[in-house]
DNA sequence: TCTTGAGCTAGAGTTGACTCTAAGGTTTAA
DNA sequence: TTAAACCTTAGAGTCAACTCTAGCTCAAGA
């Protein structure tokens, strides 16, 4: 039973965040006291926790919804649950592979510019204009 | 000497994404036919060529804009050049160890799906819920 | 009681990098 | 010559996930 001042503080979300939450049904409507706030329930709190959490796994919030969905259903269904997991982690490996090239070119650019002597310029634009292994 | 659609051919950018860089004064201003239809240059081309190779660094438009008055200058100006690419290289390897810790969060979820026996439910969702190890 | 300060709504604005549309004008190949 | 393909402009629309605004009401402390 929380306004949502106290919500939004205690979980690094803001207020407008969650009003938004509601409005796009990611949240069910939260209960109003007779002045019209909003009191947030220990399920609400906890269905925000949970939006945060699996945005910081980087789910959209269509997938969060769609993960909610399968959480209120009888019983998960387990290969749609899996798919969702699927294919996120191969969004990541597919990130980290091209993140972990780019560290490669990035590093080289870095270390040719650092070497290169006092007055001389630094290759890193003519290290993008012709690149030299990947790419 | 090419028109638009060539080079949107033959670079894989859309019309619309070049006529846009010009708009944002990526690119100077492309000469036109006397029909008024742009002409790109060999210099044109290789100035998209140079953008598109930096976005795939992942540089935004705008830093890519400061790329490009680097090598404008005179001398590349070395500090600059290279405060950039050595931010671009600590956002980077931010985003490689946060995405390693999520490939282990994931791949754990997905073992504790497959494993779980064939009538149960798969805990992914509770996984979430009830972060065990990292978050 | 009065003054902050918190909350309410509907709806507009933000960001980045385009994409799309409408209403034309220009080239080119048959 | 004429149809199809291509190009022009200005400006609106898209996406995600908010953020911000205006103009109000409501609650709590001194």
């Amino acid at each position: 039973m929380s306004s949502i001042g106290k919500v939004a503080e205690s979980l690094g979300v803001s207020t407008h965040a969650l009003r938004y939450y509601e409005k796009i049904g990611l949240l069910a409507p939260v209960a109003k006291t007779s002045g019209g706030r909003r009191e947030f329930s220990a399920r609400d709190i906890m269905r925000v926790q949970f939006i945060k959490r699996a945005q910081r796994m980087h789910f959209s919030l269509d997938e969060i919804r769609t993960l909610i969905e399968l959480d209120k259903a009888e019983s998960v269904d387990k290969p749609q649950a899996q798919k969702l997991v699927q294919e996120k982690l191969d969004a990541i490996e597919e990130s980290l592979t091209d993140l972990e090239q780019l560290k490669v070119d990035l590093v080289q650019m870095l270390s040719a510019c650092l070497s290169s002597g006092e007055g001389e310029d630094c290759p890193i634009i003519e290290a993008i204009k012709e690149p030299s292994v990947s790419t």
